[in-house]
DNA sequence: AATGGGGGTGTAATCGATTACAAAACGCAG
DNA sequence: CTGCGTTTTGTAATCGATTACACCCCCATT
């Protein structure tokens, strides 16, 4: 393997010369830098990165956290923060957590380690506390899921207002008894459930205890929840799910069930994964841009790394609703009303 | 930032006894070793990766390149790699491709510039003679999609059979008129159009041209595929799709055409992904373990890179067919003959 | 008592780059 | 031709670890 020494001598010139041409930044003769340029490229030189890091310091390297990789969600959203990264001359460290705090430890501990030179986080199973101290000493960015209390920088959307208008939107569409499931641990929900509220109470209607029902974003407790309110006396003339995923669970269930998602009660998800494209009937959402998600977050990350000691800051990006078959029956309705 | 120095001045050692105690490999006396731990402890020193690697010129961190991140077969299959990279100390690098062989090359260079000990390739663009030059220059490894001529390692399962043995079924529940949707450039895709012809020339029946449909394992390219099959003046009563993808897009197509699926034609999709289930009807698929690829893949990647030279071997993983609603119709059958 | 051997520890070279500082080369004015 | 200022180049220290080699100490053997 080739040294930056062999390309110096190769050439005739200093380690230093070389170096400086590497790096185009001092003052090399214009013929000294097409030469050493053309022995490097003779000889097939590549820089030697473990080198480079230690004297730098840094690694040009992101971790990025994710609970899952099969989540189509945050899969997008991590081919935003891939762009952003590359980019930016940055390498990503992908790992996979599991939602366990344990591992997540395991992983951050590349941190002090100087194996990366900042943490992505897409979502996590640590306290507040622990958040606010680690991004007190390593450049840290919050994506998507958001923690209360913890200071750190987030990324994300409005999730109060998202849900505000879904449900603002299936009541003008003449719905009454609108069913949610939402995670219960989870602060995005909470918000969201708090704009279901506010929907609710500003149209005049009652917050009904037995229509909140709970799920933790899978397939499999969406269509758990679906069978819960299909049982009760009054069931429900419309569903807002958490995510896209319990939306295919209840949309799946119902078809189990006998009943036609869409005519019997319309749906509502939350996410736009692919999937809510593939469903029958299809499947209206909340698209949030996973691509913009991933690259703002990573391009705040990148320049916490770059431009230590600023003060942390949020930042919110636009989501949009999507109608598509599974409202399809009360959209009329609803857009000959508002 | 605490230094090895540090712990040594703290500790009243020299740096090489800190070292021995961190490496655990020379002999260090009791006594010595549990107090530079203690002091390790105290101080709250974590070795620097950097500086180790360099030494070491090795960074324990291995390439792992992906088409894309959306793609649930393949995460699957990262997850394995990713637990048994863990377990043997190795980091992750995913980068996404895009199925771009120039972006591929980029990330190859990381190989010479030393920031990675080795790739695993989840799909590549790259010519055969290219993969055979790489992988004799460093260790490689291929998973799930392998290319003719390689000479590279290869851990996936047997195509041809996989595909032998679904259509077979098919055959003996008593379609007659079996379509498939392949790649057009893929090596798997044309195992498997073997496997198909061999069940086919076995059972007597002829392998008809109209049968064949293209796709690029897309959901949209399943759909398009679907409706030139239901053109044909004799449409199929069976559709074997080279991923579960390509399935989705016919099974949605089919209920926009007015058709059932898995009543009007069975339906056998590939690769077992989540979705499968989701589905209405469900998926009946061939399912190989994502893990088990992803963890074989790794495990072979690793012990070339610990152990250089060693001839290239490859290695074939289990598949299993998995039944559901979209061929239940036949499934009595061919069950009944079989 | 002298010698040999082995366990434990320290000194210093080393990995491959970057970069502060020094020195050389060059140009130009006086 | 000399001297000064610029540009260009080289020498050597440095980043943080690992490790070959040398050394010291202590004990057992002769």
């Amino acid at each position: 393997m080739q040294t930056i020494k062999d390309v110096a001598k190769a050439a005739g010139v200093s380690v230093a010369t070389v170096s400086r041409v590497l790096n185009e930044d001092a003052a090399v003769a214009e013929a000294t830098r097409a030469h050493v340029l053309r022995v490097i490229a003779e000889v097939g030189y590549a820089p030697n990165a473990l080198g480079r890091n230690l004297r730098k310091n840094s690694t040009h390297r992101v971790l990025v956290l994710l609970p899952s990789i099969t989540h189509e969600f945050l899969a997008g959203v991590v081919r935003g923060a891939e762009q952003a990264a590359w980019r930016r001359g940055y390498q990503m460290v992908v790992s996979i957590t599991h939602s366990s705090a344990e591992l997540e430890r395991q992983y951050l501990r590349m941190l002090p380690q100087r194996s990366v030179d900042g943490v992505l986080f897409m979502s996590t199973q640590l306290a507040a506390q622990e958040l606010s101290d680690l991004s007190g000493r390593y450049p840290a960015v919050m994506c998507n899921e958001c923690i209360a209390g913890a200071k750190i920088p987030y990324v994300g959307i409005d999730n109060e207002q998202a849900a505000y208008e879904v449900v603002r939107f299936l009541i003008q569409g003449g719905c009454r008894r609108i069913a949610v499931i939402m995670h219960p641990k989870d602060y995005s929900s909470d918000l969201r459930l708090a704009g279901y509220r506010r929907a609710l109470w500003e149209m005049g209607l009652p917050d009904r205890e037995e229509y909140h029902a709970q799920g933790d974003y899978s397939f499999a407790s969406g269509a758990r929840a679906c069978r819960r309110l299909f049982a009760l006396p009054e069931p429900p003339d419309a569903i807002f799910a958490g995510s896209d995923l319990m939306a295919a669970g209840v949309i799946r269930r119902m078809h189990e069930m006998g009943l036609h998602p869409g005519q019997d009660a319309a749906i509502f998800g939350f996410d736009n994964i692919d999937l809510s494209r593939m469903l029958t009937p299809t499947l209206s959402t909340v698209s949030q841009s996973k691509l913009q998600l991933g690259r703002r977050a990573m391009e705040l990350l990148l320049s916490r790394i770059e431009q230590p000691g600023q003060p942390p800051e949020d930042m919110r990006i636009a989501h949009k609703l999507i109608f598509r078959e599974s409202t399809r029956r009360i959209e009329k309705q609803g857009q000959a009303e508002s």
